[in-house]
DNA sequence: AGTGTTGTTCGCACTATTCGAACGCTTGTT
DNA sequence: AACAAGCGTTCGAATAGTGCGAACAACACT
């Protein structure tokens, strides 16, 4: 479960990625500014570009090197892998026409929190959040919803992990804190973010396990504050997802 | 344009990408596995994964190693990078929907074909193809659209990189039977593809160009050759792709 | 024309990777 | 119950491969 720190990390390989993230991050650039950025050679960084174009991992426009499609290939085959995606997607297409709110599919992988698929209704906000993106757990409705389904121990080790890092100050920093929030939740069931990742963005969040009771991921649904307040997100909200949420692990469990 | 083959690759983030790709060609494996497929010591590959494992990059289960859903964010990045996406996938949706059968959005990068996004309607059949998939260009409807809208001297660079490999034995192997084709295909504005990837399958594509006239990429319709007759395609079908095909281009430029 | 970029190639020193052997561990067999 | 065979994992040693820096060519902008 917990990935430990290894004593011989291949570097080299480690040196692709920071590239590639480095592309995705930026942009499009030259081999002189990822050199500089990385603090590497430029004619290292050269070496591995081209390395990488020969494959198709990124592509040289006129403007500099981006991240190619090939690793789309990888992507979509990691996110078919999970089968919540296909039995969720149809649930969060309809929960967003019906809200006409942001909803979202999120799993967990390594105490990492991943945006399998998302859905936005007629006046849904914008937010940081597009599929693939890879988050805390502590900082999403979605994912303390997963947090709520996993034992004590299994917390305290994504914690040891991760850390409780901090995104706005409503973020939860304190173990204690996220404790006490975690048996609420699963007391009632649900999860709600009260501007904890994002000023003004509310949401709720529940999850979804398996027939043991173990988490395969969560779904969310936010929005701006003063659209989303306590009262409907706790009773119309929460029961709406719930209900969705049922659903899908029935389906889950036929497939 | 052309990628030319280089001297000297980092051979070591070579390995890492093939272990990747080995993953997510036969699903999930353990060290020994991969090791001699690949014919690498098992400890070399063992800290290999560890280091992708590190990243999120593959994910140890109780059956193995496994594609990570880190990938994930790469791929969508990349999707994105190209707005013909976000302007496409309503027409596709609506194509689907219209016709029953499946309809997909292909790109073009470095002389391959990506399929970007693809629905499918009401009766739409199962093919090898998912999105992001890496195609040859000339065994597409919609990448033979594409090919015609490029020069004829890039259709050679493209031809010499790639060669024309059969799939099926309908498939276009020689290089003038594909100009041929090319020739058609500019005089009437639509590719055909008759069972020359799937045996039965039939298909139309159209190009989409910017402004300049380049391509940025096609939409194509597929489904059973008994469905998808001669006269259907040429005539009901064919027209239909070029109306939204244009109506495509014109969104892209305002984008 | 000249100066400052950038992307690219190549030889060399040395770091980092590869291999193989050996370890504990589980699974299945006699 | 004991043993064998398979797996994943760790570690040292040899050498293969990487990273650096200097030098070159191709532009862009004075």
């Amino acid at each position: 479960m917990t990935v430990d720190r290894q004593r011989r990390p291949v570097k080299t390989a480690a040196t692709s990625f920071a590239i590639l993230e480095r592309l995705k991050e930026q942009g499009t650039l030259g081999p002189t500014a990822l050199a500089s950025e990385l603090d590497l050679a430029k004619s290292t960084v050269h070496r591995h570009l081209k390395t990488l174009e020969q494959e198709g991992y990124v592509v040289l426009d006129e403007d500099g090197y981006r991240v190619g499609l090939r690793l789309l290939d990888f992507g979509i085959h990691a996110r078919n892998q999970h089968n919540l995606y296909e039995v969720a997607k149809p649930k969060v297409d309809e929960l967003a026409e019906q809200t006409g709110e942001k909803v979202w599919c999120v799993t967990e992988e390594q105490g990492r929190g991943y945006h399998l698929y998302g859905a936005g209704g007629k006046h849904s906000v914008r937010t940081p959040a597009r599929e693939g993106t890879r988050s805390y757990l502590h900082q999403l409705a979605a994912g303390k919803a997963i947090l709520s389904a996993f034992s004590d121990d299994r917390v305290d080790e994504i914690i040891d992990q991760h850390g409780l890092p901090a995104k706005t100050n409503a973020t939860i920093t304190e173990r204690d804190e996220l404790f006490e929030q975690l048996a609420t939740i699963r007391d009632r069931g649900f999860a709600l973010n009260r501007e904890e990742i994002v000023p003004k963005l509310h949401a709720v969040g529940v999850p979804i396990t398996d027939q043991a009771g173990h988490p395969v991921g969560a779904i969310s649904l936010s929005g701006p504050s003063n659209r989303l307040t306590d009262d409907r997100l706790e009773d119309e909200l929460a029961n709406l997802l719930l209900g969705a949420a049922n659903e899908v692990e029935i389906n889950l469990s036929f497939s």
